[in-house]
RNA sequence: GCGGGUGUAGCUCAGUGGUAGAGCUCCAGCCUUCCAAGCUGGCCACGAGGGUUCGAUUCCCUUCACCCGCUCCA
């Protein structure tokens, strides 16, 4: 198996064009990234697939885009206001920081046992601020959102009326959230901007424990079916202590990363808090009505919420290979096909016109259907380990003899086969496989 | 935010108080070349700001960013 270092990544990441640090021109914003040509074919395939298999796919659940910025009283109500604001102490001896609503014993230090070291309390505010309105006032406060999942609650009633929809049901939805992280890092494991996918599944209470299991192997196996090794993945329980504000149950699928277990996405049993907690600060009652059964109640809510870069960069280190070919080292990118940034490259054999007009032919005839790129620069075999290193499934070769047969040689990115396909028959011969 | 480490071409590294080299990559040309071949040529760097100095990439200060740890979580 590939030894995979945080290190490798991050180059290869910034050397093919996946991602870039931010403002890197002016020496860099610390725990923002910017994703280039490729990475941001990788991250819209893997947000492509989540709804796919979210949205797409099931009758039962549906999408939803709403606006970073909202009201302040939606952080009031959901608990954020208060919850994401840390006082926090740092002990002045041994330097380990601790919560300091969390501590037995305010003085003493559970690190090193020293009592009175610790500094002041800071407050550390978790959400991001800004003003809504040229001028910076107290009453013009808002928050870009710490997590989608606030936009769908308060959306519940307007999307279950407008769409008519019966539980259990849920809503889905892509978008970025921010947050004051104590200590990013990890690349872009943790930044302080971020991409979250997340469904909020409303459920009737007896029902939630059936729903959450449900969705924890239901979200594991999504993962598995995109070609990461299920040795890498595993399903952790949260511990008591360890739960929400809001949570009654809470499972993460955690990945091996370079560093150790780590968090992807974590599936949550929300219960009835979100909303209730809407209803009681917005005076909309938002109690699901059960027709046939003349009750009023609200629902439970399983969410499976996952981190949608993080989940990007997951795949691309779980797909990093390196082989030894004729005392080479050849670095393949094994994504499946549905993530990689390219489906197909086009390669003529050589720059000679007569091969690189057919070859720019065939490139915009595939390009209808697929992502594919045209390299005409240098020798076959180095555009081969090009196309291999940023994980395209399949490289089509044009040759002198592709003028008089009209066929054109495809290879296979992890087997290095070579297929001699008829460039008539070469749309359905790739839908066969990229399908 | 605190402690520790790091910062020289796209990448990996070398080097010096007198403004820098190498290998690989990349680009162009030659070679009719199916798995990083060869030859010729070319592009590209001392993270940023300030100080000391006749002169700083090198010494000092500040700052920015990255990595490890504390913490937190998608």
């Amino acid at each position: 198996m590939t030894e995979v270092t945080l290190e490798t990544i991050s180059n290869l990441a910034k050397k093919r064009g996946f991602v870039f640090q931010s403002s890197e021109i002016y020496g860099g914003l610390r725990s923002a990234y910017d994703y280039g040509p490729l990475g941001v074919e990788l991250l819209r395939n893997v947000k492509g697939e989540w709804w796919r298999s979210m949205v797409q796919h099931r009758s039962d659940i549906v999408g939803l885009d709403s606006a970073i910025l909202q009201a302040r009283t939606v952080w009031k109500a959901s608990g954020h206001e208060e919850v994401f604001t840390d006082p926090l102490v740092e002990c002045k001896n041994c330097h380990s920081r601790h919560r300091l609503d969390r501590l037995d014993d305010p003085d003493k230090c559970p690190t090193c046992g020293k009592t009175g070291e610790f500094t002041e309390a800071r407050n550390f505010n978790l959400m991001l601020r800004t003003h809504m309105g040229p001028v910076e006032t107290d009453d013009n406060l808002v928050y870009l959102r710490p997590e989608t999942a606030q936009g769908i609650f308060i959306n519940y009633e307007n999307v279950r009326r407008t769409n008519r929809l019966r539980l259990p049901f849920g809503i889905a939805q892509i978008g970025k959230a921010f947050r004051n992280e104590i200590t990013p890092g990890q690349f872009v494991f943790r930044t302080r901007e971020f991409e979250q996918m997340e469904m909020e599944f409303f459920v009737r209470p007896e029902e939630a424990d059936e729903w959450f299991q449900y969705w924890l192997d239901a979200r594991f196996q999504w993962y598995v079916d995109l070609g990461m090794n299920p040795d890498n993945l595993r399903l952790r329980d949260h511990d008591e202590d360890e739960l929400s504000h809001y949570s009654q149950a809470t499972a993460d699928v955690d990945y091996l990363f370079p560093w150790g277990w780590d968090e992807l996405e974590g599936i949550a049993n929300r219960t009835d808090f979100d909303l209730k907690q809407h209803t009681e600060h917005s005076g909309e009652d938002l109690r699901y009505f059960d027709q046939e059964a003349n009750e009023r109640f609200f629902p439970y809510v399983i969410e499976p919420a996952a981190g949608a870069t993080r989940t990007t960069f997951a795949f691309l280190i779980d797909g990093y290979t390196e082989e030894t070919v004729n005392d080479e080292t050849r670095t393949v990118l094994k994504l499946h096909h549905r993530l990689a940034p390219y489906k197909a490259a086009v390669l003529p054999l050589s720059k000679k016109p007569e091969l690189i007009e057919p070859a720019e032919k065939l490139a915009s005839e595939l390009r209808k259907r697929w992502m594919v790129e045209l390299d005409i620069t240098q020798s076959i075999g180095r555009r081969y380990r090009r196309q291999d290193e940023i994980g395209t499934p399949f490289c089509v070769t044009v040759d002198f003899e592709s003028l008089d047969d009209g066929a054109v040689t495809v290879r296979d990115r992890d087997t290095m086969q070579q297929d001699r396909v008829s460039m008539d028959s070469l749309v359905s011969y790739l839908d066969g496989k990229l399908d």
